[in-house]
DNA sequence: TTTACATTTTTGTTGCAACAAAAATATCAA
DNA sequence: TTGATATTTTTGTTGCAACAAAAATGTAAA
């Protein structure tokens, strides 16, 4: 139950009660694509899955959803979302402003160490795409926004952004890799890291915003295209 | 379980679980000042205070924890939030790019009986002002902002801006009335509803985010005055 | 085939008791 | 009085069973 707290310093997972770890594990899950958009999660289901019984199950679940990363299909059928066009409009609006503020804070705080630190988080997600390992990269582009965000000193505002990205994930992941082969924001990252490397906030900010309209860009056509279909 | 798809659309409270209903509850008090900062939550004592038993007592107490509308002061321990310098600074940074974002879309929605609305909420704030109701005051406040944001029509943006106004409520009660006294916030609700009279988004913006540092330079005066002291 | 209805199964909720851990309290030495 | 230590009490967690409600399934009529 602690681990809202713990979030915001130190990942200290020896102390954790199991919602905790079922809320974290499900967290990872739902980020890294292993489950669909309209997929039906059950308080058993999620119970049997990770070895625990139906009380941490249903913390989790709770939990997911009252951050929006699981959504209500009906009273009692709780699912992983399926993002219209109005949703996606509107977390890229509130993406925007929260990681455009992230960015631009990270210029404030940043020092040269953290740069070079960037430059490998590029450079693996580089090497990702060359190799076609579609799932890995778009895992390292997380890491290096996340990288940038927690120079901002604002532990709450990277929390937040955080609930974002777990909205998003599944309908990212499920319009792969025709979204990641365009070798997305490798020129945003370039100019962000340049912009961070001369402490200026605002310009890394305008990278930043760069990327995510770029990306909800690629988004919207590979939606019109593949329309994004419940799983069963 | 499903008050948070119900905020989205309706506050449908027919259908409403045991959980739901006790965080709806304390939710409202925490925002009504009712707990101190620093006041100690045990889910037997939720429990009692609401008649039911202890499952959706915890089930409350979490969900608040998640939202960091309650924090962690041990780790069996969940108290009220005592904000300190950096949090209410951080939490003003994200007000000020959430609320302006919602307060520049509402210029785009905007419609005459909105700002009729809104001048009604206005002459509540004043009235309750005149007669020492600081406690009714800062209540139609916070209806007036959210009157505002409800116009965005961008539903996932209110919600996180509830959660935003619930970490700092505690303490902005607890610096009542001192901080009321000084008819916080007229001046810029005037100039907000003549830029939504004129559907002028980016003044709208301009008018709460003068709102927001106002009130932010007024708390952290009250702030060094009266030391925000932990209750017991 | 489709639609409406009845039946069966699945599912979330709720209360509770046992347990371990933490917090509060009492005790005592310095 | 103060500080550390031992004791007692309080507290969150976890698993589970019973229940009601919803979802899935089956059935039959059009």
């Amino acid at each position: 139950m602690a681990a809202h707290v713990k979030e915001l310093t130190n990942p200290d997972r020896s102390a954790e009660n199991l919602g905790d770890s079922a809320y974290r594990q499900m967290k990872e899950r739902i980020i890294r694509g292993v489950y669909r958009p309209g997929h039906k999660l059950t308080v058993r289901a999620v119970a049997q899955e990770l070895d625990v019984s139906t009380t941490p199950a249903r913390d989790a679940i709770n939990r997911l959803a009252s951050e929006a990363a699981l959504v209500y299909a009906g009273p009692k059928t709780v699912v992983v979302p399926v993002l219209d066009a109005g949703a996606l409009k509107e977390i890229t609006l509130i993406r925007l402003a929260l990681e455009g503020l992230a960015a631009q804070q990270a210029g404030e705080h940043v020092v040269d160490d953290d740069v070079e630190a960037l430059r490998l988080l590029q450079k693996q997600i580089n090497s990702a795409l060359d190799v076609g390992r579609y799932a890995d990269a778009l895992w390292h582009n997380k890491e290096f926004h996340f990288a940038i965000y927690r120079l901002s000193k604002l532990p709450h505002l990277v929390l937040m952004i955080e609930t974002l990205w777990l909205r998003i994930g599944p309908s990212l992941h499920n319009l792969y890799p025709e979204f990641a082969k365009e070798r997305f924001g490798v020129h945003n990252h370039e100019v962000a890291m340049e912009a961070l490397q001369e402490r200026d906030g605002a310009s890394v900010r305008a990278a930043i915003e760069n990327d995510i309209r770029d990306g909800y860009r690629r988004l919207k056509r590979a939606c019109r295209e593949k329309a994004a279909l419940p799983a069963s």
